[in-house]
RNA sequence: GGUCCGGUAGUUCAGUUGGUUAGAAUACAUGCCUGUCACGCAUGGGGUCGCGGGUUCGAGUCCCGUCCGGACCGCCA
């Protein structure tokens, strides 16, 4: 970095540069007037340097540096000196700069947050305000994290044999599935584009095409509510290989997934497990556990039998679930704090009815809320069933609907890893989901949907079942977990049409609707489509995690609001009604 | 689409039962200060209480509507 504004940045100055004459170029952070000395702060995305300034020695420098408002950007030449007093919390700590000379590059209003780590601003105004919220350190930090994610991506696929390919993003609407964001055509009156809710169909053209390895970095788009956690236009690492079987995928972007993860962190991840479905949901009542601590789901319909327990009896008999978890060390929680977790438990969106304890306290008594019902032999021996020691309490949900238990352990488990402290948050909880049902029931309709897409071949084994029995047809489908985040989904695709079609078939599909939606596809697959398979990384959600943030717009450079707002630009907006003329398109009042 | 919380100084917030001139912290400005790095001390400026309507002698405070932000449910193949 060798031009007329700068030599070095505000981040690299250290010791060994003593002496040297540099100029440096930055926003002016903040400044400390002390009257015989004033120390102005120099920031960029490199870091911070301290300028010092002597009043008496350096008498018109001095004046011009008082002038210094926050955020003027400005350019200092000077030379490196050491510190009288250090700061060991920078990197450039030892070191300070004395200026010789100071140009005001441009002044800068007051800005309507304190540009700091720790900022006293609300996120509605950051993001009004976005091009100042980036200049926080821990923002500009989470940017270049987010970089180095997609460079480490980008040189693993590639020596993988990877292509880049770009689809578009102006398509066609699939009616399954989010909604999408349509575009209207401006020479086809009536006819609408869809923004792609991902490139799943284009990649797999890309396989008969037979680009065999194919990624994208690319923005997808779902016109859905949003959450922390969602946003309507997010970015994938979207992958597709041909000639693979599930194994070879699920190497493949382990193999990846360590790579960035060292790459980037410097963090070595072990080998991946291998989670059934199955299990996932029977341990832990959900298809993402975070398995960075214990507690698994235990079922109790036997041990809790035969008593005069009328709710549970009636359960058992009704063939419901009776099952609980163990809160290690929370013998001692009060009546208040059961209360909450029974309200918890309770909340209507989960829906429980109560919520049973057995404590096993530190001096070995036993005491639970079903005393009446169980003797102490009894309760003890449920307790070193599911595992209790002294000074746990084991929690117990009951419901006709063996979902609707294990949701809630799974919630409650949950709950209690992030208020009891038992989540290390150095650690990483990385692995596979897989053998995920291809089909499930609509808990409304009772029709069956896809419980992924539509895309995803059957187990081998389980295609005979696909008429008789296709509930009991297990995917080739797969998601890897981080941390109880669901960050990549994937399977291996059909690449037969009279598979395609079956499933199709399936799930109600007419003729003309298949043609209507799918017929380019269930074309191309008559042309000779290869055997394939794939999968797609939700980046946001990734960095996020990576960079330890708890919300995806902090690893967005220009995010939007809960209610789909681009708050700088003001967007949406309204358009000129020319330009709706142009379209065709008329507003109802 | 639903439930709940919030909107008062540049910013983050407090504001009692509806009652005098709406406060604090921080930021900002000015002055002082021999090594600060959350510098310190003193002084000062800064308000259409989101917007519209209503009740009232009187509304930041109560009611209705509306806009905006947030959390959650639904939704997110």
């Amino acid at each position: 970095m060798n031009t007329a504004y700068r030599t070095h940045n505000c981040g690299e100055l250290r010791l060994e540069d003593v002496g040297k004459e540099v100029s440096l170029c930055g926003w002016v952070q903040k400044s400390r007037d002390l009257g015989y000395i004033l120390f102005v702060d120099l920031r960029d995305r490199y870091g911070i340097t301290q300028i010092s300034i002597k009043s008496d020695d350096q008498a018109d420098i001095y004046a011009e540096a008082r002038k210094l408002g926050r955020e003027f950007v400005i350019q200092i030449k000077g030379v490196v000196a050491e510190r009288e007093s250090k700061n060991d919390k920078i990197a450039t700590g030892a070191i300070e700069l004395v200026p010789s000379e100071i140009s005001v590059l441009n002044d800068a209003k007051l800005p309507p947050f304190l540009i700091e780590d720790e900022t006293d601003g609300l996120e509605d105004l950051r993001m009004e305000y976005r091009y100042l919220d980036l200049r926080r350190p821990q923002m500009t930090r989470n940017m270049i994290m987010r970089s180095k994610v997609i460079s480490a991506t980008r040189r693993y696929l590639e020596s993988q044999q990877f292509l880049e390919i770009e689809t578009p993003f102006l398509i066609k609407s699939t009616p399954e599935g989010a909604r999408d964001f349509i575009v209207p055509s401006r020479l086809q009156h009536g006819a609408f584009y869809a923004l792609p809710q991902s490139p799943q169909i284009l990649k797999q053209l890309l396989m008969v095409a037979g680009m065999d390895r194919y990624f994208q970095i690319v923005k997808c788009f779902r016109d859905e509510d949003f959450r922390g956690d969602r946003q309507p236009e997010f970015t994938q690492i979207d992958c597709e290989m041909s000639f693979v079987e599930q194994t070879d995928v699920l190497n493949m972007f382990e193999g990846m997934t360590k790579f960035v993860f060292k790459d980037v962190l410097g963090v070595e991840l072990p080998d991946f497990i291998h989670m059934p479905y199955k299990d996932a949901i029977k341990y832990y009542g959900t298809d993402k556990p975070d398995l960075r601590f214990d507690c698994k789901i235990v079922d109790l319909n036997e041990q809790l039998a035969g008593t005069d327990f009328g709710l549970f009896n009636s359960i058992i008999e009704n063939k419901g679930l009776l099952a609980g978890i163990v809160a290690k060390g929370c013998a001692s929680y009060t009546r208040k704090q059961l209360d909450k977790l029974t309200a918890f438990v309770k909340e209507p969106h989960r829906g429980g009815t109560g919520l049973v304890y057995i404590k096993y306290n530190e001096d070995g008594s036993i005491k639970s809320s079903v005393d009446k019902f169980y003797s102490q032999e009894h309760l003890q021996k449920i307790l070193a069933f599911a595992g209790a020691e002294k000074g746990d309490v084991l929690l117990i949900v009951a419901d006709q609907k063996h979902r609707k238990v294990r949701k809630i352990l799974g919630d409650l488990r949950l709950h209690l890893g992030k208020t009891e402290g038992w989540i290390d948050p150095n650690a990483w909880s990385v692995f596979w989901v897989v053998d995920f049902p291809l089909f499930e029931e609509d808990e409304d309709t009772g029709e069956l949907t896809f419980a992924h897409h539509p895309f995803c071949m059957p187990r081998e084994n389980d295609l005979q079942y696909l008429y008789s029995d296709p509930e009991r047809v297990v995917a080739q489908s797969y998601d890897m977990v981080i941390n109880g985040n669901e960050i990549v989904s994937g399977s291996v695709r059909v690449h037969r049409k009279d598979v395609q079609d079956k499933i199709f078939d399936i799930l109600g599909l007419s003729e003309e609707e298949k043609e209507a939606k799918f017929g380019f596809m269930l074309r191309a697959f008559e042309y000779g489509a290869p055997p394939h398979g794939g999968c797609a990384f939700g980046v946001d959600r990734m960095v996020m995690l990576m960079a330890g943030e708890s919300s995806i717009r902090d690893v967005i450079a220009f995010p939007k609001t809960a209610g789909g707002r681009d708050l700088m630009m003001d967007a949406p907006a309204t358009v000129p009604d020319a330009a709706l003329k142009d379209l065709g398109i008329g507003l109802r009042e």
